[in-house]
DNA sequence: ATGAGAATAGTAATCATTCCTAAATTGTAA
DNA sequence: TTACAATTTAGGAATGATTACTATTCTCAT
């Protein structure tokens, strides 16, 4: 009847150098890098680690709640920030950035105390143009 | 000097059976299918349609607005009802559901107030677990 | 009807991600 | 330290979703 350890502790894990370096990389940008673009952050310092690796471990400390995994436009995209913010993609530059404020609201618990759903988590993602598009949109348009 | 038609009327775009039936296909379902599972509808109506017919036209669609393209969990999935609502997620059996309520506050308006962003649109998704899921794991665990 | 542009089916190619395995590494307990 | 079992790794193969390509067919304004 015992309960058991709760999933996320089951394993015991491993400290590993290339673990701590995709944290370092990822922890060392507020982009919000592909697991290609940590790939080749991680292989200034360890030459020869291989995309398997990278994948793995981003996805384990995902698991784990460490980071965040940003399902996004194609790729998938890894937040070295794991407490809740808002994220704007721009549709011209694609880049995926932090909005600089916190959600306003607790969304979160208005829409639990509403339906039967058990919510564990939640995303705001704004899509549109970053002030540098939009600055070059214009400049296009007046030319 | 003239500016030209918007984007999304650049070209004229023919009313094909096809096109007619991947939307009706979108249309006729709550769910949020992914291509292949639309593919799968339409091969009903249409046996000889390809993939590629269809991942082109809901890419139109998307673009023009007609329909809303889901970046979410791995395969994108598509909407037929394009205006903004919630959505949620089910961790365990990978459900893609609108949630019964309006987005309660403009936070478009309120994020777009307070920076330079230029927001088209946003998109919110809750994730967790769905009524039945939530079921499900209670009866394991007391079994 | 007809002709120019647009869309199609089918297939090949691409891209991101996962899977596989033998070898190496990690933490632990003597 | 040393020895050991579990875990992790590198590298490459395999998968799966999506896109690109192309010869042919279709659409619709004239």
């Amino acid at each position: 009847m015992s309960a058991g350890k709760p999933e996320s502790q089951k394993k015991k894990k491993y400290l590993t150098p290339q673990r701590r370096a995709i944290l370092n990389a990822l922890e060392s940008v507020v982009t919000h890098p592909s697991a290609d673009v940590i790939y080749e952050m991680v292989r200034k310092e360890l030459p020869i680690i291989s995309m398997g690796t990278v994948y793995r471990n981003l996805e384990q400390m995902a698991t784990e709640g460490m980071i965040l995994r940003l399902d996004g436009g194609g790729q998938k995209r890894y937040d070295g920030n794991s407490t809740p913010h808002l994220h704007f993609r721009c549709l011209c530059c694609n880049a995926m950035i932090d909005l600089p404020m916190n959600p306003h609201d607790d969304i979160q618990k208005i829409v639990q105390t509403l339906t039967d759903f058990e919510i564990k988590s939640y995303e705001v993602i704004f899509t549109g143009l970053c002030p540098e598009c939009k600055l070059t949109k214009k400049k296009e348009q007046t030319a």
